[in-house]
This record gives structure tokens, sequence and C-alpha cells, in this order.
DNA sequence: GACTCGTGGTT
DNA sequence: TAACCAAGAGT
């Protein structure tokens, strides 16, 4: 009898699975639900490699769910500055401090899917992994090896419960973690989105995509919007080697982290004035729904409600990647 | 379903 | 180099 596509899967991983600080290699205990969970809420929409330095940190300064839970807010914010999309940084404060109030991460997907900053891909995930339920785990590395392997035509995001569907036929009922862990490191390392490594794959025997003649084309998705160019002002304040910080509004555009003070560019198309300053130069950002061209203008006077902080501690401000950049061109 | 929300690496 | 892309979630 021929294998399934999980036997030969969970076969080439047993083989092949990456080593990460995270994960447990196959045929090891699982890693403790807070490193599987603190993992895949940093990886998503991240690199492996954008997440290596911060999960170490975090770790070594919060070992556990606890310590984490106990830890002030802004204290998480600032390391987590620099990894982009910082309602994960809140959610997974308001989440530690959940499951330090439960007294342990629910194994369920269904309970941890009512967690913050859980949605379905990362409930699957942890149930999965952490605590080795079955469940159906689809990232965008899933969606990909789905689409091709099935050879899916629809276009996304409508394929969704198509692929959903196709993913739950061939995910087992052993392994389940393993299992997605797998389908990821397939896609990331074979099944890639630009000029897959058929050659290489193991399941290419009967990826439908592949016998279609072009697994590349797929999955199909929408053409995106262009992206507007947005200009705004922000002011450096120095003195006696101090520069004036404040904290951006709670939610909304890199909110709750600390900040230079600005004329608003993220809350309107353009920036609402203020005082000119000595023009120090032009910071170029691009997020994920406009490109930022942000004029840096050097000021005397503290702007709304902020604190002095020390030029020499500027790296443990926690400044966002943009002022980070700002800064770096004040100080220059 | 459509938008918002970062950043850095790859092609 | 401009475009694309990455272990998505919340509204």
């Amino acid at each position: 009898m021929a294998a399934t596509v999980s036997e030969t899967l969970l076969d080439w991983y047993d083989r092949h699975a990456r080593d990460l600080p995270w994960r447990a290699l196959p045929g090891t205990p699982a890693p403790e639900p807070y490193r599987v969970w603190l993992s895949e809420v940093m990886l998503q929409q991240t690199t492996v490699a954008a997440v290596k330095p911060y999960f170490a940190a975090f770790t070594k300064r919060w070992p556990t769910v606890e310590a984490l839970a106990a830890a002030p807010e802004e204290d998480v914010m600032a390391a987590w500055a620099g990894l982009g999309y910082y309602s994960r940084a809140r959610n997974l404060v308001k989440c530690a401090r959940a499951v330090a109030d439960m007294g342990a991460f629910p194994s369920s997907e269904k309970e941890l899917r009512h967690l913050p900053g859980l949605g379905d891909y990362t409930a699957a995930a942890v149930a999965a992994i952490a605590f080795d339920r079955r469940a159906v785990v689809v990232d965008a590395n899933v969606e990909r090896v789905v689409a091709r392997l099935f050879a899916i035509d629809e276009p996304l995001p409508g394929a969704r419960k198509a692929i959903r569907a196709e993913a739950d036929m061939i995910t087992p009922d052993e392994r389940a973690g393993d299992f997605a862990q797998a389908m990821m490191d397939l896609g990331s390392s074979i099944c890639t989105a630009r000029d897959p490594k058929c050659l290489l794959c193991p399941l290419a025997d009967e990826c439908e995509g592949r016998m279609a003649g072009d697994p590349a084309r797929l999955p199909v998705k929408a053409p995106k919007k262009a992206k507007p160019l947005r200009k705004g002002r922000a002011w450096w304040i120095e003195r006696d080697d101090a520069v004036w910080l404040v904290r951006r509004e709670g939610t909304g555009m890199l909110g709750g982290m600390r900040a230079l003070p600005d004329d608003g560019w993220s809350a309107r198309g353009e920036g609402e004035g203020g005082p000119d300053g000595e023009a120090l130069g032009l910071v170029r950002h691009g997020f994920t729904h406009f490109d930022l061209e942000l004029s840096v203008e050097r000021h005397d006077a503290p702007m709304g409600e902020g604190e002095w902080w020390p030029l020499d501690k500027l790296d443990e401000a926690g400044l966002p990647t943009l002022f980070a950049k700002a800064a770096r061109l004040a100080l220059a």
C-alpha cells in the first residue's frame, strides 16, 4: 500500500527538520508551551532570522509565562521594539497575565483561540506543537503547499475554505505538531513562493500542481494596490545630553511605543504643521500600506507630554525602527 | 471581506 | 531597484 502524504512528509521531516531554538527535534519531548506560544506570536508575519535574537532575549529575561506576566508592559514594549506589529506585544502581555491567572496554558485549540493574540493559526499551532493535539494548522506556507499539491486554481483569499478542507484531509491523527512544522519547513525551504525546488520535494510524485506544469503560479493571489507616499515631520529636541521622547497612543500606528514628537502623519495623510526647525534630513521608511518620507527637524522646546531620555541610553528607549532611523540621522 | 498594522531579506 | 514576501490578528 502506498504511503500517505503525511507519512511521506513525516519521514522527510525526521531526516531534514531544521534545528530551531524553540523547537524539539523529532522524537524528543515537546517544548514548554510558553516557548511554543512566544515563538509562534513572534513568527507571525516575521522571518525566522528576525525572530531568533528576540526569542533569545525574551526567554533569558522572562524565563516563564509568570515572569512575563509580572513585567511592566512598558518593558515588554521596549524589548519588542524593532520586531514590528506592536499590537502583538500589547496582546502578549494581556495573554501572559490571563494564562498566569488561569495557572497554565489551556491545551485545547478552542480555549487557546480565546486568548488575546491567538487567531486560528496560532491556536492550532500551539495545540498541535505544544500539546500534541490534532489540529489543522494553516499558515501561508501550508496554503502554498496545499494549493500546489491539489492544484487549487481559485484565487486567495477565496480559496481558504477549500485549502483548509484539503489540509484537514492530510493532517494525521498522530504527530499533528510535527506534521505542521514539516509543512512549514517544506514551504520555506523547498516549496518556496518563487522557483520551487521540485526536484528535492518528497511530495513531487503526487503534486498535481507540478503535474500540471507550472506549480510556481499557485496559489493565485489578487493583485495588490499601490502604496501611496505620505510625508510627515518629526522633531529632535536635545538638551543636556538628553532627547525629548513621547509615548504614542495605545492603538494604531506604532501604538504604545516611545517616539519622537511628530506632526500626526500617521493619523492623517498629511501632517498638521508645527514649528519650523533646522532641517536635519529625510528618513524614508516603508510600512505595510504606505511609504513615509519623514523630515527630521531640530527644535529647542519640549512638545507635549514626554520625558528627557539620556542619549547614552538611547538603545534602551525601545524606539521603533522609523524613529531609530531618525535618531541615527540626528546624531550623525 | 476589506483594512490596518512593521520590518528586513530576496529577487 | 521596486516589488514581493514572511509561522496573522483584530476590527
